[in-house]
DNA sequence: AAGCATTACTTGAAGTATCAACCTCACGTA
DNA sequence: TACGTGAGGTTGATACTTCAAGTAATGCTT
């Protein structure tokens, strides 16, 4: 005799009857496994990286993608909001790690002058320096665990999927699910 | 007139001359822009999972993870370090894990018998609950931010490359990198 | 020009992660 | 049996993230 309901939480339900129409759409087994393999492959990946870099560079991962926004912008420098938004993190985070990387002398700030609330987080020399001496290690570990492990077509593949679903959770589309605001 | 090395730092060179042959082999652009969109829809994607389920489930992403993987497990139970290879995560972070949904009443731990060192890590009927109550809604945020966006070829080409970088950064192969070792 | 909502950013507290140090027990070996 | 090594797991300090609440300047509206 089997449970009647066996395994109908997390993610699947391998129940025999198929899902009332207006219940929950479970993940089938092929979308659980790539579900799976995604939030695998994503969490590694990102203690990998962030262990190779705190300890090449002193610094998180996304600490060190603050630096790299930096130091590509014109004068080397963006305003607070601005660069959250391009990190993808909130504004209270960046302030956080921006205190930190001031402490390090990686980064300082300075007023804008046409916005008196406004800051400019700005690369300092040494920030300039510090990207410049470990961005090669940092590359290396990037081609290690993904470029060098897939085909042509599947790295093209993994930029189409990703801006997908980068996309789909833009702060932009916030009110697109508020549909009865428009 | 051009500063000799413009950019040079991050992950592109886009200098006119190839980089030497043992120097860094930095990011082309089009893998720079894959690079970029990985990370954007990484760290969108974790953060509005941990959004969603703190908000509806009072846990962060990686503990749900956690109790799913116990609701799998034959007797809802699992030795702690076995759930934490599972989940990707080092023993600490589990320990610490684990005490916290101890105090929510989720989780509970039992002693090894064949192993005086070991301990279940055990979903409580609370645990269990609070994750038949929550798993709708959790996967409905998977399916809307993921597969409702994705071709099937997408989801299934998804699929392969993680579990490609994944099988990569397995703690299995940390010893495949010191070949003088073997 | 006086409200008043909004934008820009910061702060402090509470939660979570990481690292190294630690304890206990298991197991092979002498 | 005693020793040494390593496995299973925890702990506490420090670092980082999140959330809610805060300050201050902007700019719209009347």
């Amino acid at each position: 005799m089997f449970k009647k309901s066996f395994r109908t939480v997390g993610y699947m339900n391998t129940a025999s009857t198929p899902a009332p129409a207006d219940g929950p759409r479970w993940l089938s087994a092929d979308e659980q496994l790539v579900w799976r393999s995604y939030i695998e492959a994503a969490t590694l990946l990102e203690d990998h990286l962030d262990r190779q870099l705190q300890r090449d560079a002193g610094m998180p991962h996304v600490y060190y993608g603050l630096l790299v926004k930096l130091a590509e912008s014109p004068r080397r420098r963006m305003r607070m909001t601005e660069l959250a938004r391009y990190a993808k993190i909130t504004r209270s985070r960046l302030s956080h790690a921006v205190a930190r990387l001031e402490k390090n002398g990686w980064v300082r700030r300075e007023d804008c002058p046409s916005d008196k609330r406004g800051q400019f987080a700005i690369l300092t020399d040494e920030g300039y320096e510090v990207l410049r001496r470990t961005a090669p290690g940092h590359v290396n570990a990037v081609r290690q665990a993904v470029f060098d492990r897939l085909t042509p077509e599947q790295q093209k593949s993994l930029g189409e999927i990703m801006r997908i679903v980068a996309e789909g959770l833009q702060p932009s589309e916030a009110g697109a699910d508020l549909p009865w605001l428009r």
